[in-house]
Order: C-alpha cells, then sequence, then structure tokens
DNA sequence: TATGAAATTTAGATAAGTCTAAAAATATAT
DNA sequence: ATATATTTTTAGACTTATCTAAATTTCATA
C-alpha cells in the first residue's frame, strides 16, 4: 500500500515535525531525507493525494492521522530492531541504525507484535529513544542534557541526542553506555567542558559532548 | 549492488535451475516470477551485463559464479529468517515464507551470521529444504517421496514438496509436522491411496498427498 | 525438410521516483 | 514599501521495471 519511499518521507516528517505534531517545510524534509526540493514537492502532493498528509503549496506539510499511524508503524518497527539486534545480536550501539533502516519496512504486523513480545516489550531502543506501541503512544521520560546537570550529582544516561556512529564509537572509547552513571565533578566556566567521574575514572570531556547525552537524576 | 527484482530473478534462476547448475528457459522464469516473458529477456539481458549470469539468446540463460554467490546468499537468509519466525516467534510453517521474502532481502553479512548463529547454526527450515552455509554449500538428506516408502515401514517426516499454505495447514490437521514419525500401513492399489499410522491413529491420505511428503527411513 | 506452433525477443508505452534549470511565491532588510 | 534573497514549485528529462503487440527464432512433426 505505502511505497518504501513513501514510508521515509512520512517518516521523515515525524521526526522533523516533533511526532507528527508541527508543519514541516520543504527544505526542512529535503535536507533529512538527502534529496531535492522538487523530489519532496512531488512526492508531498502524492501523500496528499493519499490522504497521509495536509499539504498546502509553499506551506509546508503535516501528518494526518492516518500518515501518523503508519510513520509511528515504521518508528516502532526500526526501534525494536535496533533493540533486537543489540540484546539478541550482539551488535553494538552504532551498529544498529543502518540495518534497521532496511527492516523498518518489513510488513506484518504478526512479526512486529510478536518481535515485541519476544523482547519483552521494550520501552527505549539502544540509543534511548521511545518505542511507539501498537496505538503510536510511548512514554516520554524526563531526561535532561548533562551538560544541564548539577555539579556534584550523580546522573545515569538514558539516551543520546547525536546518534551518529562517531558519536556512539567515542561514547563507547570512553565507557559510556545507556544505564551508565556519571558523577559531575565540575565545569570549567571558559569553556564549558565538564569533569566526570565514570567507573571511578576522572575523564574531561567537552561541552559538545556534554550536549548530546541525556541523562536523568537518581 | 543488485536491486530487489534482481536479486528475485537470481533466486527463480537457482531454484529452477538446480541450484545454479542448469541454464533455465525464458518461460520458465516468467511463471516462477508471474511476471511476462518479455520483462524476464529485459532482466537477463542486464542481469548479462553485470556478469551475474551467462545467457545466450533464444538459449536460456545460467548462474555465474557470482550470480550464483548472490542466489545462495538470498536463499540462505529467506531460510535462515524461516527458522527464526518459527522458532522464535512462534510462527506456524504455513506463515513464514510470506515474510522471508521480505526478510530475505536485507543487506548485512553480520546481521545475517550473527542470526546463524543465534539459531545455533541450523541445517534445515521448518520445511525441510537446506539453508546454505557462508559459502553457500549445503548438505543433501537422503530422502525419499512417501509415496515411495515401503509398506510396514516406520518413517520420518523431513520435508516437503509442495510448500503452499493450503497444504501445510492439511498436514497440520493431520497432525503431520517436521520430525513426525508415520507408519505405513497399506497402499490401496487402485488409487494408490495410502492408510498411515500417526501418533497411533490410523488415517488414510490420498496419492498427491504422498507424493508431497519427504521422508527418511528410521 | 518444410511448415505450423511455441518460445523468445524487439519496439514502443507506462508508472514511480528522481534530477536540473527556470519560474513563481514568500520572506527579509534597508 | 520595494528590492533582493530565499524558498518552493513547475516543466521537462532520465532510469528502472514493467506491460502489450508485433516480429523473429526455434522446435516438432508430418
Amino acid at each position: 500500500m505505502t511505497t518504501l519511499s513513501e514510508e521515509n518521507y512520512l517518516k521523515a516528517i515525524y521526526h522533523l515535525g516533533n511526532y507528527g505534531a508541527l508543519s514541516v517545510s520543504t527544505n526542512a524534509i529535503a535536507e533529512q531525507i538527502e534529496t531535492k526540493a522538487s523530489s519532496v514537492t512531488d512526492m508531498l502532493k502524492k501523500l496528499a493525494d493519499k490522504g497521509l498528509v495536509n499539504y498546502k503549496k509553499y506551506q509546508g506539510a503535516k501528518l494526518t492521522g492516518k500518515g501518523l499511524r503508519i510513520a509511528s508503524s515504521v518508528v516502532r518497527k526500526h526501534r525494536l530492531w535496533e533493540v533486537f539486534l543489540v540484546e539478541k545480536l550482539n551488535f553494538s550501539w552504532d551498529e544498529v541504525h543502518v540495518v534497521a533502516e532496511q527492516l523498518e519496512h518489513i510488513e506484518s504486523d504478526k512479526l512486529t507484535n510478536q518481535l515485541d513480545a519476544f523482547l519483552g516489550f521494550p520501552t527505549h531502543d539502544p540509543h534511548g529513544d521511545p518505542i511507539p506501541d501498537r496505538e503510536g503512544k510511548f512514554s516520554k521520560m524526563n531526561k535532561i542534557l548533562l551538560s544541564k546537570a548539577e555539579i556534584d550529582k550523580v546522573v545515569e544516561c538514558v539516551g543520546v541526542k547525536d546518534s551518529s556512529v562517531e558519536f556512539l564509537q567515542y561514547l563507547d572509547k570512553n565507557g559510556i553506555t545507556l544505564g551508565t552513571r556519571i558523577s559531575v565533578v565540575s565545569q570549567e566556566p571558559f569553556d564549558k567542558s565538564m569533569t566526570v567521574k565514570i567507573n571511578n575514572k576522572k575523564v574531561t570531556i567537552s561541552k559538545i559532548v556534554t550536549e548530546n547525552i541525556f541523562v536523568k537524576t537518581e
């Protein structure tokens, strides 16, 4: 019913538009999908014809209920497969994304729901992102950026903002993964770098890193 | 590198040409893929250009080494996923094929090989068909058709020839699955139907059924 | 070995998804 | 408020994979 290409557009609009809540501009979609704006215009017309987005020329597009359902399902599948790859097949968290990009398009409700059960109904993927349930709903965690954490507190890593391979491998190298406890020792006022204690080892991490790790206070 | 469509053609040539050993006719491929002969001709030219088949006009096509490697890999993935669906996600053997048709095209050597390990390196899929290893090799079982089994022998179901949903559901209804022991009681000379004992219950099954069940003698 | 039937290929058309270049609409800044 | 820059859309072209209809080749057999 929906092609691979259509699903990728819906997913992009979902992510850029705050889980389908906002209208998204043509250029924003083009950048996300790494395609040309003219291609996006063509696709938006098609998605509008199919009743999956509301689209007004020059005004961007927003998911309809139907479009939101499909986008949620794709994201649900993506994140469930990520959990599967990490928990069952020993993938590391920087390897899962590219494979999940393929697996997210497999069409079988039974497969998705049985996989969900097999994994024990996980609520978050290996990067800490929430997994939508069958109805597209998910629980938001009250997480903050590490950069906003208070000095002397102990926090737990619950997610990442940047989930590029490079960043995830950097975190691995520094012993940071989901669930890692981080004690905030001090922050340098000059460059906003932070000294933290991880597994009883003191390390200093730059501002940009602290702004890409989500934590919750204990 | 190879598209979904190309992979499906290679797979068809693999199956029809006895695991890549024989040349396969245009019409045979067309029937298998449920497409028109003219489409097959177009695709064979493309596959020949890519060095995946040897193709001579009006002579059919045979897989090259490169084509065989790709076809084996697709079949390997198909059958591994079938095992996964049955063993881990509680699919029944008549439900797995359509989903595996999608999963077989996922491209990730790591995924395939980790999945293989996760499943304990299975040698056969849920229909009794052999699973090629990384090199495309597989062990042939010395199986015979139930119709050829001797009277009074006890045999074990090790595969099916027809793996359509209808046939598999028929087998389920009659308590026959992989590993089921079947005692051959008698065969009616008139219509070649067979009376067999399954789980101590006598049933009579028609000729066509006996010709679609593979068994091995104990 | 000629001839009709069957199999196969060619030619030309179509649909999906993409692109470039140009035109049109909207936003920004003096 | 008007010129300029940015964004978005349109027009036309290209690729992949498919189709129908017509032409060609091979096969079977009389």
